[in-house]
DNA sequence: GGGCATAGTTCGTCGCGCGAATTATGGTGG
DNA sequence: CCACCATAATTCGCGCGACGAACTATGCCC
């Protein structure tokens, strides 16, 4: 099925083309399309994102030096941390992710309503067909985070 | 439309374990099927891969190390280079192709043939619909490459 | 054959991802 | 109460990946 290869690189394009407008990596949105919402402590976040506790510190430091996002102390656990948008870093991925919506939103353009729709439940059903068997992976399979989302 | 972009992040992940099971960096992978069929030369891979000169030659570098690339002078011009497959290097891709082809075949094995077909029509439009304004697109913006293709 | 274009490489810089080792705190059982 | 194991993060060192600027060497053309 190339078309749904293509289309993911599409998808991907547009991601990022978003994302460097904004002076993000496609790490760093992520990482802020995550915190929209609430805070997440370190190990929480790897989880999430699917990424090593180690490779996270350093995310959230290049994020943090830019002034977006904030470690803040956790009440309830001394050792650890909670990561939380800075009004800077919540300003910023409010519009990048909404810019980015709208992006992507626009690519099946040429396409009809009715066909749109259909698109979008023969997609859905893929994705929720292929996400269900996450719960027997293997360790070593990176997971993907869903997206602007 | 989130489908879309959680369809892409299915498809990635996809890529990435087959990769990874082959011994190969997503880069890597790509940089394999573009010179399944032919060799190029550097600047051309760096046109069809979209990256940067400076980048490729690194990226090649890595790959010859392994065994799987190899730099052929041009008979043409003495300057040039020639990117080639290496006998162990075409014998990897064909498995990894044939084998990523599959995995991604199989997303869809929910749905119905109607419905695939249907998928597969609507999402061959979008990427038609979307590819032909790269002609239009900003120097800065990466283009991305067609993939296990 | 002087001068500009083209093909690749080198260099330095940054981002990213990992595992192993480390530090510090939490929690629990003896 | 404290020894001990678990958990939350960080640090460190590694390699891959991407870039632009500077460089080398060859081609090409007038």
């Amino acid at each position: 099925m190339a078309a749904l290869v293509r289309s993911s690189f599409l998808v991907d394009a547009v991601y990022a083309a978003s994302a460097r407008e904004y002076g993000l990596t496609q790490q760093q949105g992520q990482l802020l399309c995550v915190l929209m919402g609430r805070s997440y402590g370190m190990t929480e976040l790897g989880a999430t994102l699917g990424l090593a506790k180690s490779s996270l510190t350093g995310l959230v430091d290049r994020t943090e030096r830019n002034g977006l996002v904030r470690r803040e102390p956790d009440p309830r656990d001394t050792r650890a941390v909670r990561v939380a948008l800075t009004p800077r870093g919540a300003a910023l991925v409010d519009e990048f992710y909404a810019e980015t919506c709208r992006r992507i939103d626009e690519l099946p353009s040429g396409l009809g309503p009715q066909e749109r729709e259909t698109l979008a439940e023969l997609l859905g059903r893929v994705v929720l067909d292929n996400e269900v068997p996450v719960v027997f992976k293997e360790p070593d399979e990176g997971a993907a985070a869903g997206h602007p989302g």
